[in-house]
DNA sequence: TATTAATTTGCACTCACTGCAAGTTCATCT
DNA sequence: AGATGAACTTGCAGTGAGTGCAAATTAATA
C-alpha cells in the first residue's frame, strides 16, 4: 500500500469501464434498430462479447443498460447544486444544471445518438419509461436534500422536493412538445416551462382554504 | 335485440365484476401481507379461485392487479374538470379534484385499507411505484387535454400539462411527506403543495434569458 | 334444444433475473 | 519469477413473469 494516492488506472478498472460501455453502447444501438422491447438481453450481452450472466453483474435490468446513464452525472449535478454562486435562488439553480446538462448531451452527441432518439425511445416504451422513473426518484431525492440544505430548510421540508419535482415535469412537458413535433429547441421549450413555473402558474388560484364540507357535488 | 336499452346486468357481466375484484383484492391483502415484491401470480390467482391464465386475462402487469385501479375514476375526474363552475381558474380546477378524490377514499376505506398502507406500499416498491406512474401518465395526458380544452388553449399547449404535472407532484410529495412521519393530514399537506406551486414557488427566480455561452464553469 | 359467442383453462414456450460454485484474470508480496 | 488471494467471469440450475394457441366450459340467443 504505497503512501501516495493510488492512480486510478490498473488493467482491471479500465477493462469494467470497456465492458459497462460495451454492453450499454451495443443495449442502445440494438434498443433504436429493433425497438427496446424486442432486444434480449442475450442479443446484447453476445454483441459485447461478453456472457449473460456478467450482463446482470453490471445491470440489474436490461432497461438499465439501454438508458446507460453515467453515475458521476448525479454527483456532478450535486456539486453544481453545492457550489452555485451564493445569492442564486435555488429554482434559478436547477435550471442553470438542466440547461447544462442539455449542453453537455448536445456535444457528446453531436456525431452519436440524437437526444431526441432517446426520448423517443423513452416514449415509446412503458418498460423503459417505468425504469427510468425509478433510476430517477433516487436522484430527484438527493438533489431536493442538497437544494434544501442550500436553502437553509430543516431535512423533510417540502420545498425542495417541490422544486425538483417542478423542474423534472419542466423537462418531461418539454420532451413530449419536442416528440409531437414542436419547431422550438428542447432548452427553449425548457426555459418556457420554468417560467411558467417561476411565474405561479396559475394567477387567478383561489388561495381560500377549502373545508371539506362546504363545497357540494352530488355523487 | 330489444328495443329497449339493455340493463347492464348479465350474468357474464356480473361474473366479471366479481372475478377482477376477487383479483385485486387478493393482489392488495398479499401485498400488504408478504410486500410487493413478495408475491407471485400463482398466489394470487389462488386465492382468488382461478387459473393464473385467467389472471392474466384480466391484467397484463402483477403490479396492475395490486394497483387495483378503477377505470371509472379517470371518467369521473374528467367530468369534474368539464363541469367545473365556469369562472374557477385551471388550478384550483385540479386542487378541489384531489380534495374530492381525497375525500372519496376516505369514505370508502374507512373499514378496508386506509389510504396510509397503500401510500407505504407504493413507497415500499419501487416497482410498484414506476407501474403507478406509467398508468397514471396516461390519465394525465387526458386530464390535460380537457383542462386545456376549458381553458380555451390550443391542443398540445404546455400550459395544462403542466397544472397536472404540478398536481401530480403535490400529491407525490404530500405522500412523501405523510410516510416521513409528518403529523399533519395528507389534505393539509397537499393543499400546502398547492399554495408553494400556486405563489410562484420562487419569488427570486432569475428570469433573464440564457444564453448558453455567459454562463462559465470549468468542467 | 341447437347455435353462437365469450370466458376459462392447460400447455408449451420465451425471456428476465438470481444464487451458487467453479474457473479465470489481475494485483501484490516475497 | 512464483505463490497467494482477491476480483471478475462464466455455466448451470432454478424461479417467476408474461404470451400464444387450442381445447373445454359457460352464458346468451334463436
Amino acid at each position: 500500500m504505497q503512501a501516495e494516492e493510488s492512480p486510478p488506472t490498473g488493467r482491471r478498472e479500465r477493462k469494467k469501464r470497456e465492458t459497462r460501455l460495451a454492453l450499454t453502447a451495443a443495449a442502445l444501438r440494438l434498443a433504436l434498430e429493433k425497438g427496446p422491447d424486442n432486444v434480449t438481453v442475450e442479443e446484447i450481452s453476445e454483441a459485447a462479447d461478453v456472457s449473460v450472466r456478467t450482463f446482470f453483474n453490471y445491470f440489474s435490468h436490461k432497461e438499465h443498460a439501454i438508458l446507460g446513464r453515467d453515475p458521476d452525472d448525479l454527483a456532478l449535478a450535486l456539486r453544481r447544486v453545492r457550489e452555485a454562486p451564493a445569492g442564486q435562488s435555488p429554482f434559478t439553480t436547477m435550471r442553470m444544471i438542466v440547461a447544462k446538462v442539455l449542453d453537455d448531451l448536445e456535444d457528446v452527441e453531436k456525431h452519436e445518438t440524437a437526444i431526441s432518439q432517446r426520448i423517443d425511445l423513452l416514449m415509446r416504451s412503458p418498460n423503459l419509461l417505468a425504469q427510468f422513473v425509478v433510476l430517477s426518484a433516487e436522484d430527484e431525492r438527493e438533489l431536493a436534500a442538497a437544494l434544501g440544505a442550500r436553502m437553509g430548510e430543516p431535512p423533510g421540508s417540502p420545498r425542495p422536493k417541490l422544486i425538483v419535482g417542478a423542474t423534472t415535469m419542466a423537462v418531461r412537458v418539454a420532451m413530449e412538445q419536442r416528440r409531437a413535433g414542436s419547431d422550438r429547441s428542447l432548452r427553449q421549450l425548457v426555459d418556457e416551462a420554468f417560467l411558467l413555473f417561476a411565474d405561479g402558474l396559475d394567477p387567478a388560484f383561489d388561495k381560500t382554504s377549502l373545508d371539506r364540507t362546504d363545497q357540494e357535488g352530488q355523487e
